[in-house]
DNA sequence: GCCAACGTTGGC
DNA sequence: GCCAACGTTGGC
């Protein structure tokens, strides 16, 4: 998909949880991006994320963390029917089939990156300055990357270190 | 395991 | 609607 609308992302996993290679081991590549409980990332998970869009994968609370491999969103925001099972660790009362309160996507992998990127590299990267993996503080578990972000994320793994 | 950052909750 | 308390994230 390259028509001018697609958009970049960043999720954040933990490896121990769900890593990039649980993602290309999954039935059809494919996995829910279930269980957020953030509003903001909520609000991209709801209204922003579409089909087609690019993710990076990144293993959060890792040694190291960083990207590990390419995404695509394959299914863009639905309710995440994790929050009306009473028996989900993610259960929330407030979220019902009507009105769904959190909401989730489908991402399918596509490849591996060349060579993991560390977030320590990716914290020398020219041109990585403004992302927002890379400020301080920042506990977002889906947050925007710009195309020029992506493209060079994608071009430094091509690059020996 | 520590703890800084920060989002959420709830009393007022 | 303020803000203190609390809980969570996630790098280290």
């Amino acid at each position: 998909v390259t028509d001018g609308n697609r958009r970049y992302w960043l999720m954040k996993s933990e490896p121990e949880t769900f890593s990039y290679d649980d993602l290309e081991n999954a039935p059809g590549k494919t996995t829910h991006w279930n269980s957020i409980r953030n509003f903001k990332a909520r609000n991209f998970l709801r209204d922003d994320i579409k089909p087609g869009d690019g993710v990076l994968f990144y293993h959060s609370n890792a040694d190291p963390p960083g990207i590990a491999g390419i995404a695509e969103v394959v299914r863009g925001g639905y309710p995440d029917h994790t929050a009306f099972d009473p028996n989900d660790e993610y259960y929330d009362p407030k979220s019902s089939k009507d009105n769904p309160l959190w909401y989730m996507v489908d991402i399918r992998a596509v490849r591996p990156l060349e060579r993991f990127l560390s977030l320590d590299e990716l914290r020398t990267i020219k041109g990585l300055e403004g992302m927002s993996l890379l400020k301080k503080g920042n506990r977002l578990s889906v947050q925007p990357v710009t195309a020029e972000e992506w493209e060079t994320v994608l071009a430094t793994a091509k690059q020996k270190r």
